[in-house]
RNA sequence: GGCUCCAUGGUCAAGCGGUUAAGACAUCGCCCUUUCACGGCGGUAACGGGAGUUCAAUUCUCCCUGGAGUCA
């Protein structure tokens, strides 16, 4: 009997490949397409209806039964709740890093585990690594697509059973398997923004949730000098959407501070020492396999996706968890997470509490 | 009210008789990107109005209009 395997499919290639390299590697695989928001995109089109057409063309090439499946109560109660809130408090929240705890990593887990699954899969471009005790998550190959930091809040546990074919892959070389073998997500474009909701005209969307607010754009030294529509819509280091242009020395507006019980945007024309920082203080640590056995220990983070990897010293306090980095970071917003590496592995993540 | 300046795209700002009328910031689009951002590359967009002078006016003169400053 073989293993079986039920692989989330999202109607992209990565995890058309993803199922494709299971079946080839003689798995009992089952897809299972996930349909979690309920709205249709800016353009007024589904584009869940497309990908789930695109996950019932690969499963058919491949021959493998799929399924679809709702968990839109899930995440609206356990992601997209919390997002929203953080934008009311004047926190940037990642949904995606939630979003692969709570629904990718839970629900859609436990849901396979009903279908008798023996382990899960996606399409992640991630690894994870079996010592004899331990599993723990590690960077992908394609450096350029690593996503070990949106599951930087997973637990060993999560892991345990999982499978990332394409994360000993490059990006191109998945592309090639699937034209190699047919599949009609081979040129499909990526897809960006919310993970489930898609790539959205970000203030307008948000202005759905949390309304309007008029109020005064300051520069560092109290100068008016211009309206907002809603502090929590910007974000620290954020440049457009505000609309300050000309006077000055020329040189682009950032966002530096806001103040959300005053309803304040602070800016500054050009880059400023108040943009960065080299210290931070992230809450509730979350360490994927082991805490670490020092209190102090070196170490690389990420405090955004994508990111390269900036050396630092951690100092574990608490639950929480002091990063004091070798050079200054640019636009350290709290409510992301600052993501901890040791070479390949990913140590775990902490939300940004404290900037210094 | 007198006098003196100023008037170019959304904003700031080059230009100094013949220019495809710079550039920056904003804005828009594309790229990058499963968060929010940053970033890269492009596009749209202007001579306040009316008379003159001149072969030719954004550029010179006058008037109007609109600003700014200054003096009783």
């Amino acid at each position: 009997m073989n293993k079986r395997v039920v692989i989330g499919m999202s109607g992209g290639v990565d995890s058309s490949v993803a199922a494709l390299l299971l079946k080839e590697q003689g798995y009992d695989v089952i897809g299972l397409f996930m349909r979690n928001w309920r709205e249709t995109d800016d353009n007024g089109s589904c584009t869940a209806e497309e990908d789930f057409c695109d996950v019932k063309s690969v499963s058919s090439t491949l021959g493998i039964p799929y399924y679809t499946v709702d968990f839109s109560h899930e995440y609206m109660d356990k992601v997209f709740m919390q997002f929203v809130d953080y934008y009311k408090r004047g926190l940037t929240p990642n949904p995606d890093v939630l979003c692969n705890k709570e629904i990718k990593f839970s629900c859609f887990a436990h849901y396979a585990k009903q279908l008798n699954a023996d382990f899960i899969a996606t399409g992640h471009y991630c690894n994870v690594l079996k010592s004899s005790e331990h599993t723990y998550l590690t960077r992908a190959v394609d450096e350029n697509k690593d996503q070990t930091y949106f599951l930087n809040q997973v637990s060993e546990q999560q892991i345990e059973n999982v499978i990332f074919p394409v994360g000993n892959m490059v990006k191109g070389e998945v592309r090639k398997l699937a034209e190699k073998y047919g599949l009609s997500t081979a040129d499909k474009k990526d897809s960006t923004g919310i993970c489930f909701i898609g790539e959205r005209k970000f203030r307008e969307f948000l202005a759905n949730y949390i309304p309007m607010r008029e109020g005064d754009i300051k520069t560092l030294d109290g100068h008016i000098v211009g309206k907002h529509n809603g502090v929590y819509y910007y974000t620290v280091g954020q440049r457009k959407g505000f609309g300050l242009g000309g006077a000055g020395n020329g040189e682009p507006w950032f966002v530096i501070d806001k103040d959300v019980e005053k309803n304040i945007l602070y800016v500054n024309q050009g880059e400023c020492d108040r943009l960065f920082s080299n210290e931070i203080l992230t809450k509730s640590f979350n360490f994927i396999t082991e805490r670490p056995q020092n209190m102090e220990f070196r170490c690389q983070v990420r405090i955004r996706h994508r990111q390269p990897l900036q050396t630092a010293t951690a100092k574990l306090e608490g639950d929480n968890v002091r990063i004091i980095f070798d050079t200054m970071q640019r636009a350290v917003a709290r409510g992301q997470y600052a993501v901890l590496y040791n070479d390949n592995v990913c140590l775990g993540g902490g939300e940004i509490d404290i900037v210094k």
